[in-house]
DNA sequence: GTCTATACAATGATAGAC
DNA sequence: GTCTATCATTGTATAGAC
């Protein structure tokens, strides 16, 4: 990574999220948001694969929070607090001040079909992420298959409920709290 | 629907994938297809939201099988009863005539990841379905969700299994087989 | 190695005629 | 329901400047 221009990418994050909030996600054009970022189109091109990516910036390293997560876990951990310890070590990123941006980066998401289809691959992403990471550690590709479903879910509800509530709850809490009512339920199935 | 021109949509179906096949998808335009059929190309967005879609025609009574199979399912059926009931309703539509183009069709969308994108959407489209349909019948979200999950997830492992064997196993025969792996790693869960 | 300038093919939308 | 026609935008490629 050079240390000139790092704020490049940054900056693009950042005018493309306010365009996208001011006039929405279709009436924005590319080479808006990068002109607002004093930029050219080519270069945001090189920045972000396309127009979605830009508001998946700073995901990119969930995965590898999770895989390692996971590959650090005690020896004698069951594959149900393994995939646990990955989703609460990746909600410790989701601090306070995250909130505001991320509730409107859930606005612009749910206007347009495109981002939302975009989410849920970066969703499926985790959960194989998840998945391999509990095969690794020599856990059974059903039982992985289902613990990693079964967190990321926990993890997603957790994130849904972050967004809407008013902030008497961290995300770590509210992770821990959906990991015990899908826990519950686990039990209530058979 | 019209009588007349009512093979049109299987016919840029079959043009599509003929020519995905034939050059690859990144490499065939859109008005290719339409002019591989006999049309132009907004007859065939007339037809389909955009390119990706036409490798999906098929699939789009799949999530309505799902909600009625679990509708109809008996008073007394557990959530996981219900679940697998409904994957394995649509099994049924996997006939055997019909496996050489599903494995073509998998083979196109395993070389362009805008694709697989598109099918990972899919597969959370049926996953929801299923998961609304079980809470409708007065299921808990926690359960719901989680039986959802983990029937989708053996119904596509037994999608995959399909592809790949040689044709000595039914698709409903597959998911049998996967639905039971599913029910033997839960019960390794806890 | 990062950005600009320019040109380009293809997607996907739109309006109007048959 | 399809066609012609036109259009903005996405996303790529090539050149070169700093």
């Amino acid at each position: 990574m050079p240390r000139w221009n790092t704020d490049t990418r940054p900056r693009l994050v950042q005018a493309a999220v306010d365009l996208f909030t001011a006039q929405g996600y279709e009436a924005t054009s590319v080479t808006e948001i990068a002109e607002a970022a004093g930029l050219t189109k080519p270069t945001f091109f090189r920045h972000f694969r396309d127009k979605r990516e830009v508001l998946f910036a700073g995901q990119e390293q969930h995965a590898q929070i999770i895989a390692d997560t996971v590959a650090d876990a005690g020896a004698d951990t069951t594959v149900l607090e393994a995939a646990a310890c990955a989703v609460q070590t990746l909600a410790e990123r989701f601090t306070e001040d995250r909130r505001d941006f991320n509730v409107r980066l859930a606005q612009v998401v749910a206007e347009a079909p495109d981002l939302q289809e975009r989410a849920i691959y970066k969703r499926a992403a985790l959960a194989d992420a998840l998945r391999d990471a509990l095969a690794a550690r020599g856990f059974g590709p059903a039982r992985a298959g289902i613990a990693a479903d079964l967190s990321i879910r926990a993890f997603y509800e957790a994130y849904s409920d972050w967004l809407t509530s008013t902030g008497e709850a961290s995300m770590g809490e509210l992770v821990t709290r959906n990991l015990t009512a899908a826990r519950t339920g686990l039990n209530d199935l058979a």
